[in-house]
RNA sequence: GGAAGAAUGGCAGAGCUGGUUUAAUGCACUAGUCUUGAAAACUAGCGUACGUUUACGCGUACCGGGGGUUCGAAUCCCUCUUCUUCCGCCA
């Protein structure tokens, strides 16, 4: 574990958490065991005091309760102790991230990303516009209506810019269920508890947006409810690989982005995205993830993006992942890489804390393995067919994408 | 938003005037007997978590969540959530 961590930078100093963890989870069972005692003392003398009075003897009885306040002191300063240490417990175990996986390499910025697959052919060279420019000049896509409306972050799309964000989303959902994975039109709005087992809290408290009055979290991510749907669940071995996929619109507040990264529709607070989420054995759940960037990989193909996948570093890897794949783009007028996927393989991270399991033929309960990855992020392919499918003529649209847009360019 | 009622094991459903309930019973499920095979019948088993034990097992907690009263709570009290019915509002 703590080579594992090391990847993620974690020091000695830091890594000397999980040895404390174990030495309260040591205290927890001891005090737990000493606990139990007291309580199975009382069970017992309460029986003895049912009896007695039954059988009249009500001296005795009184007797027997006089004895019960001691034990139930004793009991107290166990049950102290134990809470204690379970609320310190929780609370440790909550600052330790997601051991990363062996083929994870070591590095604290995105700069050590190594690249999975690179893009081998010549990327395109685009003597055009940049798609911000090019959303105004064809009326698709309105910067200055999201500002008045809401504020910076919630671009406007219309006319034919709106009909390309729904010929997209129904491509990509279309797709995923060719692929086998079940439609879900989910809540966009999450409790506590959901957004807890998905471990986007405490992690990610300040970027998503909170509703105080209802105590309620609009979803950075549609991984937050589906994942939850077996959220407690015992499922049958028979019924894995569950796989589940799902359209909704994503916030997320992204405090601290700044310049170039923010321009456009390269990072907004308000995006559409498809995800696909697969619960698997253990034993299976690196052939899942390798099935679904083969998933991944075929979209942008047939939306012929230029292309390339990272594996994330240790530093750069969410907090929640073993190991991160990530997608990205070209876009070609900007001359810059951007990520529209990411494919996680979170191992029992997220079933530990859903209490998600299955039970195998013996009859054995075991956490399964949850992995998610975008099945895309729609505003940056957006950005990318804009720059790099434009013509002096117009933006032409893939054929693969024609019937869905009934359109097969915007001029 | 207002009023009343309800929440029990995979499902159905008793218990709810506090102490042989270690949660009855039925269905479903699993194994066995019987049968050429199946069905039926019969027999047995059948929840989750934590702790403990080499192991068989044992202890504790859990009857929507949390708290309280009591020697003892599924049962009494408080509170929250959800559902049902009625009213109000409304795509």
């Amino acid at each position: 574990m703590k080579k594992g961590l090391a990847k993620r930078g974690w020091d000695t100093s830091k890594t000397e958490v999980l040895d404390q963890i174990i030495s309260i989870d040591d205290t927890r069972k001891k005090m737990q065991t000493l606990s139990d005692a007291e309580l199975a003392k009382i069970n017992t003398l309460s029986t003895q005091i049912g009896d007695l009075f039954k059988s009249g003897n009500r001296d005795e009885a009184e007797n027997l309760k006089q004895g019960i306040a001691d034990i139930k002191a004793t009991n107290e300063t166990y049950l102290s102790q134990l809470k204690e240490a379970e609320a310190q417990l929780e609370a440790m175990l909550l600052t330790v991230p997601n051991i990363p996986h062996l083929s994870v390499p070591s590095g604290n910025t995105d700069a050590d990303n190594e690249v999975y697959k690179d893009w081998d052919k010549t990327l395109p060279v685009v003597d055009g516009k940049p798609h911000w420019d090019l959303g105004t000049q064809y009326n698709i896509l309105d910067f200055e209506l999201g500002n008045k409306i809401t504020g910076a972050g919630f671009p406007v799309f219309r006319g034919k810019g709106s009909r390309l964000q729904r010929a997209l989303i129904n491509f990509f959902l279309d797709e995923s269920t060719r692929a086998g994975y079940e439609e879900i039109v989910p809540p966009l709005l999450v409790n506590e508890s959901t957004a807890r087992a998905t471990g986007q809290l405490p992690d990610k408290d300040g970027q998503m947006y909170y509703c105080e009055r209802d105590d309620l979290y609009l979803l950075p991510t549609a991984e937050v409810p589906i994942t939850n749907i077996y959220r407690g669940d015992i499922v049958d071995e028979a019924d894995l690989p569950l796989k589940m996929t799902g359209y909704t619109p994503c916030f997320r507040r992204e405090a601290g982005s700044y310049g170039s990264d923010v321009k456009g529709l390269n990072r907004v607070h308000q995006f559409d995205k498809i995800e696909i989420i697969q619960v698997t054995k253990p034993e299976h759940s690196y052939q899942t993830l390798e099935e679904m960037l083969n998933h991944v990989e075929q979209l942008l193909i047939k939306l012929e993006l230029p292309y390339r996948i990272l594996r994330l570093c240790g530093g750069d890897l969410g907090y929640t992942s073993a190991l991160t794949f990530d997608f990205e783009v070209y876009a070609a007028a900007q001359q810059k890489w951007l990520e529209v996927s990411s494919v996680s393989n979170f191992e029992t991270f997220q079933s530990n804390r859903l209490k998600l399991r299955y039970k195998d033929n013996s009859g054995k309960k075991q956490l399964a393995h949850t992995l998610n990855g975008s099945a895309l992020a729609l505003a940056r392919i957006i950005v990318a067919l804009l720059e790099n499918h434009q013509t002096p003529e117009g933006i032409i649209i893939p054929a693969a994408l024609r019937p869905y847009t009934g359109f097969d360019m915007i001029n």
